[in-house]
DNA sequence: TTCATAACTGAACATCCGTTCAGATCAAAG
DNA sequence: CTTTGATCTGAACGGATGTTCAGTTATGAA
């Protein structure tokens, strides 16, 4: 009289809507976590619920992972700017996109902690390709600054530079801002406005 | 007759005091270029010529290796900073911690790299060791912006936040500074103080 | 010339890695 | 109830991982 608990194929209640995201959130967890090349697919999968080779069928393999979710997080930061009506004033452009960068990035700490760290472990195609759509972003930021210093309200002695000098500046904010902190996210747009504002004053 | 080219012992003119400074330069290399995780021992023994078991002559692991690297290049941040001569003026501080932060910084990309990068690859008691210094860095900053403040020199709304926006910004100059670019170090180092000086500006 | 020791090799250890796949079981439609 | 396809298991693949160590040779002092 044998029994046997662990089955050997289809668990009861799984569906790919419901295992697919979760592949998908775990994964983005755990490499923001640890990194890309110190997760495991087995920890993954355990983390999941599943054996590792259950995740193929969500994935071609590892560095498609990490590609999606890179991919989808840029996707996603695109088009949350491009739902933003248009503003002329560049002073005005630069405090939405300021307080854009901000509020967006603070609701996606795992999400821009992978996007920017593993870079590096993208194929160099996968690399081109999140580097295009980077890049695409932080145009817009130079195209507000280029306005500004041509109708003589911004004071910037280096569009490019300060173009990639207020970027790092906002995206620093994910380093220390914590929800459960003293200041709301509000809060916090305006002080780095202020910052800022200050910065490429004329 | 036989006759084996490859020893089994010390290689003729082999030396600790020229192989240990190159394992570090390899790991620190290797570390900055492909990360911590995805180097092996194995790879950064043969860039220096050797086997792998040779590298435990010189660390007692790989995650010494890599504290002993970053712990080194904390003690050279703090130490090149203690022998600038301290000034009074806080505006004057603040234009010499920006500037020496900025050539001190590239000069040293792939320690940079590696120190930032790599801190969640560090032991959790290592990790303390390697943060308590980079606090003790950012002290300064801190008080001196706290001074400015005081002596009614700067316009700040929150201390520590600006010390680490002031931070995120310098650092970022890592990202794309190379050193056959168009500018130089001294020229990179005004237009950015040009900047920092009016975001702490009142 | 002798000899201690510094420096390194080569092999081995157990364990982990990403990925594949035949087969088993479940879910859902007919 | 039957059937089809979706979902997962468990085992296996070849190879890489960090680390240890007995053995071997070069070095430099005595």
């Amino acid at each position: 009289m044998f029994s046997y608990e662990g089955s050997m194929a289809r668990t009861a209640g799984s569906h790919s809507d419901i295992t697919g995201p979760r592949v998908a959130q775990t994964a983005l967890r755990l490499f923001a976590r640890h990194g890309y090349a110190a997760v495991s697919m087995r920890q993954i999968a355990a983390e999941v619920g599943v054996q590792a080779g259950a995740l193929y069928n969500y994935t071609a393999d590892k560095q498609s992972l990490l590609f999606d979710l890179m991919r989808g997080h840029m996707d996603e930061l695109l088009d949350a700017r491009a739902a933003v009506p248009m503003l002329q004033d560049p002073v005005a452009r630069l405090e939405g996109f300021t307080r854009f960068h901000i509020h967006f990035h603070l609701e996606r700490l795992d999400a821009v902690f992978v996007s920017y760290m593993e870079l590096r472990n993208l194929s160099p195609e996968n690399f081109a390709v999140i580097e295009g759509l980077r890049r695409r972003y932080e145009d817009e930021l130079e195209a507000i600054l280029r306005d500004g210093v041509q109708q003589g309200l911004f004071g910037v002695a280096d569009t490019k530079i300060t173009t990639l000098a207020v970027i790092a500046m906002l995206t620093g904010v994910t380093t220390w801002y914590r929800a459960q902190g003293r200041l709301t996210v509000p809060e916090v747009e305006s002080i780095y406005w202020d910052m800022i504002r200050k910065t490429v004053s004329a």
